[in-house]
DNA sequence: CACGTTCTACGACACATGTCGTAGGCTAAA
DNA sequence: TTTAGCCTACGACATGTGTCGTAGAACGTG
């Protein structure tokens, strides 16, 4: 059920299918930059792999080239790295927002928002 | 200069040096809960290996055991995996925001604090 | 149909990580 | 001083990840 863990190059490779649908090896090779781009069939046997784990799966063919899709969707993936880097931090966020607003990556419309989407939830789940 | 990569065993050895101060194998052990500790030499050579990657050093020798303490800060460490979380993530910090509060982790008191946390940064910086 | 191009399906290898066992040195207590 | 017990140093192995090469099948064009 839980998405399985991805590496970075693995992610890297459902970014592809995530953003242009049902690909071809050749596509998703294709979608790297042409800088630091792996050759085709170190892209090809991560897609085997990610098969293996069940993140992408065969849809059809076209000609003589399989065609693949994402099986995972891109939230489920992303849980389970903020899942995963939260067990890093022993579930504590705190930090970890610490750290986000040093990096000066946060904003304080990031702070506004997340404020906004937080009141939202609540909101929806407390009246249970 | 920059910290280096540390997994998931390696950082909850650092964990045991930053709680307790300098330490010996035993005691870095001994921190583990005793339910799924791993074996006394499988520490050890986490530590060995820490030790390459100059995140601890020796310090002393007691009796016939050695001393050990980090040598980079949990500030740095914990840095290191926002850094690479969010290179995960195309550094758009706000898929992270999203994730964090669906996830429930985020209270509204994190936010609050966050935000204050950022006001006091940016009163900070902004009149230089 | 023949041939160059493209894909697939594997196999291989190096490095990182987690896991441990063992040999032998050193210590401390009897 | 003998010896049980702890510590070190090292080797080993499995799994995961990144990297690629090659052999041969399949396709499409002239």
């Amino acid at each position: 059920m839980a998405s399985p863990r991805l590496s970075k190059l693995e992610l890297q490779i459902m970014e592809a299918l995530w953003n242009a649908g049902a690909c071809s090896i050749r596509e998703i090779h294709e979608a790297f930059p042409k800088r630091g781009r792996p050759a085709y069939t170190t892209v090809q046997t991560m897609v085997y792999r990610l098969e293996a784990k069940q993140a992408v799966r065969r849809t059809k063919k076209i000609s003589n080239a399989h065609i693949f899709e994402a099986a995972i969707t891109r939230d489920a993936a992303q849980r389970r790295l903020i899942d995963e880097l939260l067990g890093l931090f022993g579930g504590r966020t705190q930090p970890v927002m610490a750290h986000l607003i040093e990096s000066g990556k946060l904003t304080l419309e990031d702070i506004k928002a997340a404020e906004k989407a937080l009141r939202q939830l609540s909101d929806k789940e407390r009246p249970q």
